[in-house]
DNA sequence: TTGACAAGTAACCAAAAAGTTACGTAAATT
DNA sequence: AATTTACGTAACTTTTTGGTTACTTGTCAA
């Protein structure tokens, strides 16, 4: 079974649906609304908020015959705990890096 | 072009990058040293090797015929202003929210 | 009640990704 | 000098991904 974060971090890598998300951070919109948004047809559209909503970065809701979606921020957390494991390092490995680049020249 | 973005989240997307990183996080890895925690061949660890260095997210350096790489965490705080996006617009609502229910009170 | 509309789903295809084995090359070891 | 070692690279295969078109279903509107 796919972890988690495996899913969230597979949904984001993809450019379009990084856009979608950022379509949704305001506002609920519907898959028409959304596929308006790309050169792509509707179906692939649909492909790729399925992807999303499979690692719950959106959350869809009917209402009559259209499906609006909207974002749900909570699995960036996810995303955001597994960077800060290297924050605490950054520091220390910018300066590190700083020397590293001043040897070699 | 690929754009900087895309290309260190598409790094991120695998598992086996990341754990690569983690395992980066703190020093300085040989091929071979990173390669023995895979079940997969050495010269597939080299091609992620090679997608995680275009992504700039780790730094070789030949030392005789090894090759030592160690992480950049700069191109994440790429990925961390990306995710701030989202951040900042749910606390501002988590805020209105509960200014609201000040008001109310 | 008939037709149009908003979606999902299925079957298919091409391109990209992720792995393999085989081989090449330069450095270290004997 | 010959051999082994640490890597890279190339050619190839399989799987996954991202797209397509065609079709289905449920809802709304004439």
């Amino acid at each position: 079974m796919e972890r988690q974060i495996d899913s969230v971090f597979n949904a984001l890598a993809d450019s379009s649906r990084r856009k979608i998300l950022t379509m949704l951070t305001d506002k609920e919109m519907k898959v028409n609304d959304i596929a308006g948004h790309f050169k792509f047809s509707r179906p692939a559209v649909s492909k790729h908020l399925r992807i999303l909503e499979n690692s719950k970065l959106v959350i869809p809701r009917w209402e009559g015959r259209e499906r609006y979606y909207r974002m749900n921020p909570k699995p960036l957390k996810e995303v955001e705990k597994w960077l800060k494991y290297f924050d605490k390092f950054w520091d220390d490995k910018l300066n590190s890096l700083k020397n590293f680049i001043e040897k070699e020249k």
